[in-house]
DNA sequence: CACGGGATCGTCT
DNA sequence: GACGATCCCGTGT
């Protein structure tokens, strides 16, 4: 049994929201929600900053009710809905104050597959399960209301492990963003990050 | 397998 | 009142 890590306050910390979305490949994110322990390894990342970043909620530092969390330290939880269903899971990085956070894309589910099933509403374990950030977060139990949640709080329902996991910079691929064509020069951004020849990565089409 | 459209609601204008 | 950092299902091939 590999050992398991919670990631340091450290960690979260860094100033590269860039670098944080690559060393988040390979972790685990784990959940105990509903009295069920759920988790899975990250093998899809998206990078998202203010100010300059059009396609970050906070961008130019825009401050709104929802936008809030983006600003709290780094180690903190952003979820917000997306099209009225979706549940996105983000993890904020960085000191207070300075807007940036990872959008988690897709796991490999890890532990207690029963309950991950249960969630989505399928039986058979398979990529869809999990590859989307809407889906994930279904899986995992993940709702908005777990918005502004700190990560490294002891007691906290949702946080991140390293269980030893080594991903080289060989091993990680990347490119554009999924849907955010409407951020101009932004939307070419190669800060769209995943773990190369996962199955488990969401498949969208151009 | 590709495509098209509907679901559904918080957020900001 | 418009629009998403999405997903699923139906249709046609």
């Amino acid at each position: 049994m590999a050992r398991r890590k919670r990631l340091p306050r450290k960690f979260f910390l860094q100033p590269d929201v860039v670098a944080a979305s690559r060393a988040l490949l390979g972790k685990y994110l784990v959940t105990a929600i509903d009295g069920e322990q759920t988790a899975g390894m990250i093998v899809e990342t998206e990078a998202y900053r203010a100010p300059d970043d059009k396609a970050c909620h906070a961008w130019n530092n825009r401050r709104t009710k929802r936008t809030e969390t983006l600003f709290a330290e780094g180690g903190h939880a952003y979820v917000y809905l997306c099209y009225g269903i979706h549940h996105l899971f983000n993890v904020v990085t960085g000191p207070a104050e300075v807007a940036q956070a990872v959008l988690i894309r897709a796991i490999e589910p890890t532990d207690n597959l029963e309950r991950q099933l249960a969630r989505r509403g399928r039986d058979r374990v398979r990529p869809q399960l999990t590859a989307g950030p809407g889906v994930m977060s279904k899986a995992l139990g993940i709702r908005t209301d777990h918005d502004a949640l700190d990560l490294r709080a002891s007691d906290s329902p949702i946080w991140l492990e390293d269980r030893g996991r080594v991903v080289s910079e060989a091993d990680i691929a990347s490119g554009p963003r999924v849907g955010v064509a409407y951020a101009a020069e932004c939307a070419e951004w190669p800060w769209r990050f995943w773990i190369a020849n996962s199955p488990w990565v969401s498949k969208w089409k151009k």
